[in-house]
This record gives structure tokens, sequence and C-alpha cells, in this order.
DNA sequence: TTGTAGGCGTTATCAG
DNA sequence: CTGATAACGCCTACAA
């Protein structure tokens, strides 16, 4: 059923012609059969006997007929719009995401509709009233600051699916990422490498991410059994700033430390300028790792060592859940593990080659 | 059936919803006056008395009614969306746009639609019908590769504003950056620092804006009496690796140059990483300016040199432009003059300081 | 100034 | 299997 709407639209974007409305009685009358058939085979309601099928089938090809999305959503219910709350539209992390949702939401004829909530609760929940008005089939929820309970009542009305959070409701699909894991690794990596004295730039506390990405650098510092020194763990807000002032704020405390490991790699970035304006060399003085292999980290100078963070995919998980969801099927979709991508930017503590 | 109310119900009850669609006839009944009237009223089509449109505001806020956007669509009037054709969500440099888009479209009630067309003239031919379909109040092409004559078509049909191209028909407005100008200083900049080989990294030649960049190039080169000089000129497309692979043929050729002049901050990193490698400093050994001012630029080591290029005023300006367009006024917008942002990436040819 | 009636393009509910 | 017919929620003549 919705290989053909997108069929459809394709031919006619083919032929190239400007628009026109041809509806769906003009299809019928064109085909020789009343409108409901034609209904009926644009959305496999029934079974239609093969000749009339093909006759309509041929007249919507003819016709370049294309379904009008706010009739069918009028009398329908459904608008075949997925609305996306993102936070901002413009960060290199969540641009990735956004991009694998609507790729997977192309194929079966769904659109997104993308709002930011600016992290900011009650601009999220603003968002949500805006798509609800707009009656999109589902909602997706990228990581925000809604609350729990906000997000289960909302899950009442329509299926919604959410990353970021682990979460079970009727209705409501959890996507999470293992953060836990990732800081885990992150942090391993740097002792792997002989570090001791590891500072640690924490995200935005309000995000639970940041909070388990501390937890797994904590953790593999126990495991190693190496003391943690709270004066090496400076806060940041996932911005480049942030991770610039942090470093400014270490190296004016004075404390002894051979690697960072910044809690996102925007803030791995301000603090490889930093370092850089202080006259630390990453790696040769100071080994850096960041979190969420962003595209620019490869491109990064050193490249940077981060824990990989599949955006992408992550957008296509939720989008493929929330079809699920919207088809009444049980999503089963598991976020990939987090995996270390070791570059130039982390090396062996005392090594002067890589 | 037997009214209204119930049929409603029934619909919601059977889909599983729990929310309450309140209608503008509810809302009319409330405030003891005819459904025409609140339209009126909902979008001042008339003018209606004091004493009613208090009654009417009222029921609206008490039963916190939101006008359904699908059925007024249908009605024949607006759908409150724009659609964005965008060649790529997650480029650092489009999110930018999108984001000032966002911003100025809401206050006018209106959301964006976004769909991506992966540069590519068919794809984004989908994109328009697909907008069109939903019936958007306008599109907004953010720098394409459909033809002039494409898009005037479609703005025969609906208002359309165009970035990144001058061009001038009914209905549609064109917002271009002066991408010559910004091709001329940046070259002037480096000239005037007292480089003289300079490279040039083309961007993707079927970008119209490319070329612009690179006659900026020759001719601050012709204005100082600087020969061109063909081996100096490579091509890039405008994504990092590109960048990368065209410092590494350059300097396979064993050309001799002082500076390199990228044609976007993407090229410029890759460039950046390129130089690097081959234990090239800069802006010691070579100096580099890129052109967009990407929000990384200024974090990137060293801190890019670059052209300035508004991209979320332009997402503005192309967005109030298209409110305008749709009010029917004639839009006015301007793009601010290209700037140069000299930061640390560039500096005076021999000297040892910066 | 206000109300009434008809229609926008589909889908859903009935009979046949 | 198929075809009328009634919604869906709102807007816009047309009438009053």
């Amino acid at each position: 059923m919705k290989n053909k709407i997108v069929a459809a639209s394709g031919v006619k974007a083919a032929s190239g012609r400007s628009y026109a409305p041809v509806t769906l009685d003009m299809v019928a009358a064109a085909a020789g059969v009343s409108p409901s058939t034609v209904s009926r085979i644009l959305n496999g309601t029934a079974v239609v006997s093969a000749l009339k099928k093909k006759a309509v089938d041929d007249a919507i090809a003819e016709l370049g007929f294309v379904p009008n999305p706010m009739a069918r959503g009028l009398a329908g219910g459904r608008t075949l719009s997925i609305g996306v709350v993102t936070q901002a539209i413009d960060s290199p992390f969540y641009g990735v995401a956004l991009s694998g949702i609507e790729d997977a939401l192309d194929p079966a004829g769904y659109s997104p509709l993308f709002v930011s909530g600016q992290w900011n609760a009650s601009a999220e929940a603003r968002c949500i009233e805006v798509l609800r008005s707009r009656r999109v089939d589902g909602i997706i929820v990228l990581t925000g600051r809604l609350s729990d309970q906000a997000l289960k009542t909302c899950a009442k009305a329509l299926p919604v699916v959410v990353t970021g959070r682990s979460l079970k409701a009727p209705g409501l699909f959890a996507l999470n990422f293992d953060n836990f894991t990732g800081g885990l690794l992150a942090t391993q990596h740097l002792i792997t490498l002989g570090h001791r004295r590891i500072a640690f730039i924490t995200g935005d506390p309000a995000h639970p991410d940041a909070n388990d990405r501390l937890r797994g650098y904590r953790t593999a510092l126990e495991q190693a059994d190496i003391p943690f020194e709270a004066a090496l763990v400076v806060p940041g807000e996932y911005h480049e700033v942030s991770g610039q002032q942090a470093v400014d704020r270490l190296l004016a405390s004075h404390q002894q430390f051979t690697a960072i490991f910044a809690a996102n790699d925007q803030m791995a970035f301000g603090a490889a300028l930093a370092l850089h304006r202080h006259s630390l060399r990453v790696p040769e003085d100071i080994s850096l790792v960041g979190f969420d292999d962003l595209p620019s980290a490869l491109y990064a100078i050193p490249p940077l060592s981060t824990i990989h963070h599949p955006a992408y995919e992550l957008g296509q998980l939720a989008a493929r859940a929330m079809l699920q969801l919207i088809a009444g099927e049980k999503p089963t979709a598991e976020v990939p593990a987090p995996r270390l991508v070791a570059r130039q930017s982390s090396r062996r503590l005392g090594s002067a080659a890589p």
C-alpha cells in the first residue's frame, strides 16, 4: 500500500508536469469504478478483483494522482506524519539522527515534522501541543527534558518513541544508548594506556546520559583501584565553550593530570583548543578522549579518540520502532553497543611515539 | 450515528486515544454563537462585535481549542506550514539555516516541513511533489540543483523563496549571498599578508556558488597582478575528505605554495588534517582560509580564518520573505554582505610570530 | 454584524 | 466483492 503512494509521486515527478488537483473521484471515474474501490486499493483495506485493480492502477499512473494527506487525515484519522521533538536541529549530533529518521520514514510514506525543544521542558511541552494539533500519527522524542510522567501521559494519546532513557509504558517505546558502558570504555582506554590522573568534563547534569557517563568514569577508576578525585571532575554543558572553560579551570586549579575524558565530542573540541592555547600538545602532553564520534571528530587535529554513538542508526531505529508501534506491533529494536574508536588524540603515557 | 459528539468519541475510542478533540462547533456552542462567527474571529475574516468576540475567546481558552490544520487545509484555507527543501539536514551549514527558518516561522504560527534533496535534482523534484501533496503554503528551497525553470514553474502554483541564486519571477523571491565578494575578500586577505602562491580548493562545480567563489579568487589575483596558475587550483566537493585529498594531490604535484584558500570550511578542515599529516604547520608553514564560518571554525586548531556566511540570518530572512510573499507583500530582504573573519590559521608570510 | 448551507477529498459504514 | 452515503472539522459564499 505504501509503496504505491511513493511510486505514484515518483511517476508524477518524473513527468515533471505542474500540479493539478487530481482527485480520487477523478481516478474512479477514469477507471470506471466507485471511489470506495479506489480507496480500498490505495489502502489495501479489502480484496478487489484483479481486473478493477489494474484499471485503477493505470488510471492513477495516467493521471498522476497523489492522495491528499489533508483529506486523508480528516477522514481517516491519520496524517502519515510523525512528529519529532529534537533539542536543536542544528546540533551536529541531532542532525545526523534526524537524517536517520527521515530515511527510515520515507519508504513507508511518512514524513517527519521536526520541532525544536531547545533543552527546555516547557518548550518541549509546547512542541508536543503543536504536533498534536497537527494530528501527527506519533511522536519521537529525541532525548529531552520532559518528565517520564509527561511522556507516559502523552503515550496514552498516541504512540511515542523516546531515546535517551529507559522507560516502560503502554504505547511507549524507549531506545536507550548505554552511556554507562561508553563512559566505562573511554576511561578504561585511558587507564590501559597508563594514565592514572584522568580529568573528566561532565555533561549537563540535567541530562540523564551525562550522569551515566560519569558513573562509567567512576566505575572504571574503581575497577583499576584509582582513587576518585572530585577536583578532577569539572562541570561542562555539552558544548564547545564549556569544554574550553573546563580546561581553563582545571589548569588554573593546578591539578595534575595526564588525560582528559570529555563527556561529549563538542566539549572535547573546546578542551583541545584550550590546551592548544596553553601550549599543551595533544596527545604528547595530554591525552584526550571524547564521546559521540561526531563526523567532525575524524577531522579534528589530531583526530579524536572517542566513543562511537550511532546517531544515524538510532534515528533509523526510532523511526522503525514508531512504524511498528503504529502497525500495532511490538518494537524490539536494540541500540548497538558503545564502541571505542581509538584515534590519535590518546596515547600511552610517557611514550614519545604513538 | 446520532450526533457529532457521540460519533467523535466513538472514533477516538476505536483508535484508543484519550485526547479529546475540541472542535470549532463545540466552541461555538459554548459561546452561544454560530460556527462561522468563531471562524471569523479565528481568521480575522470579518468584524465581529466585541461582546461575542470575548465570549468566543473565553470559550476557546476554556476548552483549550486548537483548530485542526487538516480540516483547515481541506476547506481551502492555509495549512500554516511551509515546505523547506534542504540538501542535507545533517550538514553543519544547513542545520543552522534551518534553525533560523524555524525561529522566524514560529511566531507567525507557521511550521516548517523539512525534506532533504541530497544534492540530487530528481530527489528535489520529488521533495517538491511531497510538499505540494501536503498542501504547504509555500516552499523555501535552500540552494539546490533544480533548474531555474523548474523553480519558476513551481512558483506559478505557490510562493517560492530560493537561496543561493539570483532569479526573478512572479511569486518567486531569491536571496543570494555574494559569493564572489566572499572569494575576493578571502584571497585579498592572504595577498595582504604577503602570500603570492595561493592554492585554491574549489567547491563542487555543479553549485553556482562554487564558481562565484572561484571568480572571486581569480579576480583578487588579477587585481594584485599575480598570475593565475591552473596547477594551484584543485577540485573539491565541499566536504572534508575532498579537502584532504585536494591537499594530498597538491603536495604530490610539488607545486610551491604558502597559503590555501578552501571554498568552504569543511574542506578547510580536511585540508588542515592533510597538512598536519604531512607535518606542515598551520599557519607557520601554510596559511589557511575557509569559507562559511561554521560554528566549529571557531574551535578548529588553530581557529580558522574564514568568510562569514550568515546561515542563521539567511534562514530567517528566507522565512520572513516567505511570510511576506504569502501576505501578498513584496519581500525586500537583503543578505548581509560577506565579511572576513581573521583568526589564527592565516598569518603574514615569513613572520615568526602572529 | 451574524447565521445557514454546501463543499473540500478521503475513509468508514453500511447495504446489496 | 462493490457501491452509495454519511461523516471528518473547517471555511466561504450567500442570505438575513
